[in-house]
DNA sequence: CAGAATCCCGGAAGATACTG
DNA sequence: CAGTATCTTCCGGGATTCTG
């Protein structure tokens, strides 16, 4: 399978909120977790951006994995992907209404990292320094 | 490096909101986005629990990767480690308090992908469909 | 029971080159 | 410019075995 291509499709749950939604659920959140995914969505979150803009704001992608990141994005619905038929070609990306609705649970997680940001840093360094004082 | 442990000790940023900063905080969304970094936090939720307990109740999870998971989680300072010295050994893992402050984000999070769970798999697989009649 | 250590494989992802 | 195709590398992660 490439990457960025997620599964979910097959055996949909028949009772509300049973054990496998959470399977379902966990490709969601595949998505939503997936670094790039998450990269590409805020950089969307003020409209509309070409590829190689995107790619230029990201910094650290390879046109590959943004490739395939878009895929899945419009395979989910949550990016359009339009074509311009001019030349040089043109392709504008842009946040569905499903994919706004969720740049605020994202910016919100976005804000917790950067809110947490120091004490994470200094739990890491403090957890670092006794691991490496054992041996 | 092993499965769990994620960088971004090396290199603080100098300048508030630097473009480095986007480095950073993908290293701690790598974490939140991490599959079964969430489940566990999710297990968590509701109090301490011991391992093979966490191992049950995730179902589908490896003891080593359940092992790297739980390190990196309290690395970041997010769960804490409790060892008994019984026969048999006993260890708790629990929430601390920064770990509990990440509970509403990520649940914030859930509630959607379970809200819009329906939307995106009829996404899915309108997108599966389309792709696939064009050979 | 709660891990650590070792082996091993498949897939994720980078680099590069080609095309419409 | 916006991709696709191919090749290769690498490491995430499963299975198994061994301790305290």
């Amino acid at each position: 399978m490439e990457p960025g291509h997620i599964e979910g499709t097959e055996a949909a749950p028949k009772h509300a909120h049973s054990g496998q939604d959470c399977r379902l659920v966990g490709t969601v959140l595949a998505r939503i977790g997936d670094k790039w995914s998450v990269l590409v969505v805020m950089m969307l979150a003020d409209g509309p951006r070409r590829f190689n803009e995107l790619k230029r704001m990201i910094g650290g992608i390879s046109q590959r994995m943004l490739t395939f990141t878009l895929r899945g994005l419009e395979r989910d619905g949550l990016v359009t992907r339009t074509i311009f038929p001019t030349i040089p070609p043109r392709v504008d990306y842009e946040l569905t209404e499903l994919g706004r609705s969720l740049r605020e649970p994202i910016q919100a997680l976005g804000a917790w990292a950067f809110a947490h940001l120091p004490e994470i840093q200094e739990a890491r360094a403090r957890f670092d320094r006794r691991e490496g004082e054992k041996p």
